[in-house]
DNA sequence: TTGTATGCGTTATCAG
DNA sequence: CTGATAACGCATACAA
């Protein structure tokens, strides 16, 4: 491995020149500029980020954490914190946790060591009492699902209202039994979706029948499998809210299974708006989130609380939006 | 930040003896070993791995360059991945070129800057004088797609055998008016999917027709577009085969805006096997590639690599399989 | 079993 | 404008 020494012994002059060239500082003569650019390219040398961090106690790199980069929710909320990372001079690094506190505990050890200077969380699985530690001593910002009452900032939508406008939305379609499907987690944004839905029956005066609720995990199949008892039901659904696109395709596939025409007989609402819900056939009805602006916007923060422009903790709550499509409303 | 100076005064014994402490090294006494832990425990120290590395030279981390975390095929290649670094210690950090070849050689930077031991790159944009060049210095391998001719392992199936094969499945179903909706990029999987859908016309004695080829980017978009245009033929095709499952979807929602039906119309063949590909209605027929298996053989040729078992660059070819279903024969 | 001293590759301070 | 040198935090050879 070629370092700084050899440079600076190739270009015939001290290590503190080479480096005042490699970060471009002003003080160096047009002759030795020459000189040790030259050394460089010969060599092919470049600096070692590691010494370089070590000394500057500052790496311009940034950690992702997210359950599962398959679930195409993340997709274009990263592609948001990237841009904003790369428009600001830091790298960002994708980390898997598969939903597993022992991988999201391993990454977030990294963060503690120095090798990143702050991390977006996304859906974390540690408790209020670790992240309130954690925040103690890091640069953090949740984005998406979060933690009541920790004191980091967040940036999320509206979760209760937003499930409120997708219920009520099925509720204007003349629909009165309508059934929802949450998801059994720990995380505020399941309950959040779930009272919405409540209220909205409430104030339409919409009686809240138990076994119109039931819970999956976000996946296609539990979406399946959830559908299919609400449809064993002896006073089946008319209509079904999914806290997520892809459990909707699930209701959907499990409806036409039984031979339903989807939105004549079933009207299904997801949540999330993935690339796939309108792909989807019928094209599904879905809460839009801003999912570009929520990475820009806890990518912004971070920066801010990194480089200490701000000590405040703010809170970011972005629009969402109803988008009505086939899987509810026909030649839509 | 705390040190291990700061541990090492707090229990009243050398930085040497908490380093060993740390590093679980056998000498050291019953009761240091207790006074240094609580001492580590008390100030909640945790060591700087930009310090360490630097010193071991090493750092146990893996760089895996992907150019979209959005396409749902790379999510189980990377699973695949993890599972293996995982089980051999090492750590993966995922990150999205964008298909920017400045974003990639940012990321390439890092590795030459020691920040991680190796890399897997996905869909280089870099040339193959480039990866020569880096092929000499840093632990590479390449996976799904690779460039022929460099001094790098690669992982990948026979897609020129794999695209015969779904050509040939479309032959036996008795059709001989079959389109190709191919990528125009320059990588080696979308010729040799060319040539073996060519292959597989000729063996059958079909004429190939230049109307029937077109070319897209992968999108939903670009197969919506190209079917369009074949559809819009005055002999159209009666099949086609796409070289991803997302242009397959396009093409399937394509034919069935002009009102004809799959497969009994059109019969449609994608590549990858993507979960959205039996989610879709009709499921898709495809060519599934041993995606977990793709990234578990490509993280264990990287540590041989890295920890310097072989020297020797072999290349694996590993299986793939035609699955049939709705979207080219009905009832499936 | 423990401590001292050195170096990993940088950057930054200070003197010249 | 340039060079010598200390320091970043850690691991380790060597000495004790």
């Amino acid at each position: 491995m070629t370092t700084i020494s050899d440079v600076a012994a190739a270009a015939g002059v001290s290590v503190a020149t080479v480096s005042r060239v490699i970060n471009g500082n002003a003080n160096v003569s047009p002759e030795t500029l020459a000189k040790v650019t030259k050394a460089i390219q010969d060599l092919n040398y470049r600096p070692n980020l590691l010494g370089r961090d070590l000394r500057r106690t500052k790496s311009e790199r940034v950690l992702v954490l997210l359950p599962n980069i398959s679930n195409p929710f993340y997709s274009e909320i990263v592609k948001g914190i990237e841009d904003v990372a790369n428009r600001n001079g830091y790298s960002i690094m994708l980390c898997n946790t598969d939903s597993d506190i022992k991988r999201e505990k391993k990454y977030v050890k990294m963060l503690k060591t120095r090798l990143a200077d702050g991390a977006i969380l996304m859906a974390s699985e540690m408790s209020c009492e670790e992240l309130t530690e954690l925040s103690k001593e890091l640069s953090i910002v949740q984005c998406c699902e979060y933690k009541e009452g920790v004191p980091l900032p967040h940036v999320s939508i509206e979760n209760e209202k937003a499930a409120y406008k997708a219920t009520n939305h099925l509720i204007s379609l003349g629909h009165r039994k309508i059934a929802f499907i949450g998801a059994d987690n720990q995380f505020l944004s399941s309950n959040l979706r779930e009272t919405g839905y409540k209220r909205a029956l409430s104030d339409a005066g919409i009686e809240i029948k138990p076994a119109y609720i039931c819970y999956g995990n976000y996946s296609y199949k539990s979406g399946f499998r959830n559908m299919k008892r609400l449809l064993d039901l002896p006073d089946r659904p008319t209509a079904v809210f999914c806290v997520s696109d892809v459990m909707a395709i699930g209701a959907i596939r499990s409806a036409m299974e039984e031979n339903l025409k989807v939105p004549d007989d079933l009207a299904v609402c997801g949540f999330d708006n993935i690339h796939f819900s309108w792909m989807f056939n019928p094209s599904i009805t879905t809460i839009s989130q801003p999912m570009y602006d929520l990475g820009c916007t806890a990518m912004e923060a971070l920066i801010n609380i990194i480089e200490g422009k701000s000590s405040e903790i703010v809170n970011y709550f972005l629009e969402y939006e109803l988008i009505v499509r086939s899987s509810t409303l026909k030649g839509y």
